[in-house]
DNA sequence: CACCGTCAAGTCGCA
DNA sequence: TGCGACTTGACGGTG
């Protein structure tokens, strides 16, 4: 009884196998940053060589992805500088429409899924007009980047709800007329609400889906923070939640608390061991894909991506990349995943990121760091200039390690 | 050259 | 009533 009933476990494991994502930025791509201008610098010659840099960053976001096997990520709201304002009067879309037509073929080509995440800043419920306004121009520009990406139901447009105003359900009810009467069909297509960490919880969103037919993401850091539901197990809020996407195929967001850091915060990297806890609770009888929010980005794709797709080939390249990390927090953890690697052994993932994980609480090993630097140092001092060379030797004197970090 | 305050966007919450 | 926090790169000014 109890092994047929582990062995259907282990289908429904089979089965739903979600698609990790990570948010807009990849941080080991280059060129890495996107590009901006502040409102009086605003000029077309400005913004074709911004815009032209942007898509470059992207274009390079999405090779890493194919590369990777990532079939899942946001496409920042910063691609186009004042896109969805009147001061862009930039014939952008038709200037890089070879280049987005290119970028389409790639995410299609590759069957991976986009999403576009409206910042704060756009509210469609404000009692004021002029914001509705702005934030329906918003809607616009990010429906436009999903036609020019990846037109398909599964991209989605994820946005939270906006303010309260002194009246949660006056606010709750202008959001359901603005969603009804006012957004083009092809945003409704798209648009999908979260639930968020200070006002909407997953019960109000809920109601606002009942209300509009409009999905809903479930953010489980949010759900923590700003709970709802209280005496309902996950579960069943989960189904509640899975409910209104109709079929198609929910996306989830998935994020854990900085320790030490405002309430919210999202860690710098995901907790493997946490995670999978988290998913098995939460996630894991849903046929969902799980965006992650985190700051190291796509470094904790490749770590939860790992858990579902383990590869021993991509787990000795990541130990080569977190190689130096490891030595400057601690030698014992170094020699142990040294011994784990030793004659092209099999290495378990969880065990692997286990101890890359613990590190992060660890205190600050200045001595570990300093012979660190050394090792570094021996690879870049063929290519180092006389004066990076008088600055290291000046740093490593004075033990001046986080001089040595910027350096 | 390093560092700091301000700018964009809208809302909430605390003095 | 007004300002800090949230976010992040740009950019001007100061030391």
């Amino acid at each position: 009884m109890l092994f047929n009933r582990l062995d259907r476990l282990g289908n429904y494991m089979e089965e739903y196998k979600p698609n990790i994502g990570y948010a807009s930025m990849n941080i080991d791509v280059e060129p890495q940053k996107y590009k901006t201008c502040r409102k009086e610098n605003i000029n077309n010659d400005n913004l074709y060589h911004l815009i032209q840099h942007n898509l470059k960053v992207l274009e390079n976001t999405i090779d890493y992805n194919i590369k990777n096997n990532n079939k899942m990520f946001r496409v920042s709201s910063s691609l186009i500088p004042f896109g969805s304002s009147e001061l862009n009067t930039l014939n952008w879309e038709d200037t890089f429409k070879d280049v987005f037509s290119h970028l389409k073929n790639k995410i299609e080509a590759n069957e991976i899924r986009i999403s576009v995440h409206p910042g704060q800043y756009t509210v469609l419920n404000s009692p004021n007009k002029e914001v509705v306004e702005n934030a329906i121009l918003d809607l616009k520009y990010h429906a436009k980047l999903i036609q020019l990406l990846s037109p398909q139901n599964n991209s989605k447009i994820i946005l939270h709800v906006g303010g309260v105003y002194g009246n949660k359900e006056d606010a709750m009810n202008r959001f359901v007329d603005v969603y009804l009467n006012r957004l083009s069909d092809e945003i409704k297509a798209h648009l999908v609400i979260e639930n968020d960490d200070r006002l909407f919880t997953v019960a109000d969103v809920l109601w606002i889906s009942s209300k509009t037919k409009v999905p809903v993401v479930f953010d489980n850091l949010h759900h923590e923070i700003n709970p709802s539901l209280e005496n309902e197990p996950i579960q069943i809020i989960i189904n509640k939640v899975l409910e209104t996407w109709h079929g198609e195929k929910p996306k989830f967001h998935y994020s854990q608390q900085a320790q030490g850091k405002r309430i919210g915060a999202h860690s710098d990297t995901i907790d493997l061991g946490k995670f999978i806890k988290d998913y098995h609770e939460i996630y894991y009888s849903a046929n969902v894909d799980i965006m992650l929010e985190v700051k190291d980005k796509n470094r904790s794709f490749m770590k939860v991506n790992q858990y579902f797709n383990p590869s021993q080939t991509v787990l000795e390249q990541e130990w080569a990349r977190y190689k130096y990390y490891v030595m400057s927090k601690s030698q014992k953890a170094y020699n142990d995943l040294r011994f784990m690697f030793r004659n092209n052994g099999k290495v378990d993932v969880r065990s692997f990121y286990k101890i890359i994980d613990d590190l992060s609480d660890l205190d600050i090993n200045e001595k570990a760091e300093a012979n660190t630097f050394s090792h570094v140092w021996g690879y870049f001092k063929r290519f180092a200039t006389e004066k990076e060379k008088e600055t290291y030797l000046r740093l490593l004197e004075n033990q001046s390690i986080d001089a040595m970090y910027r350096h």
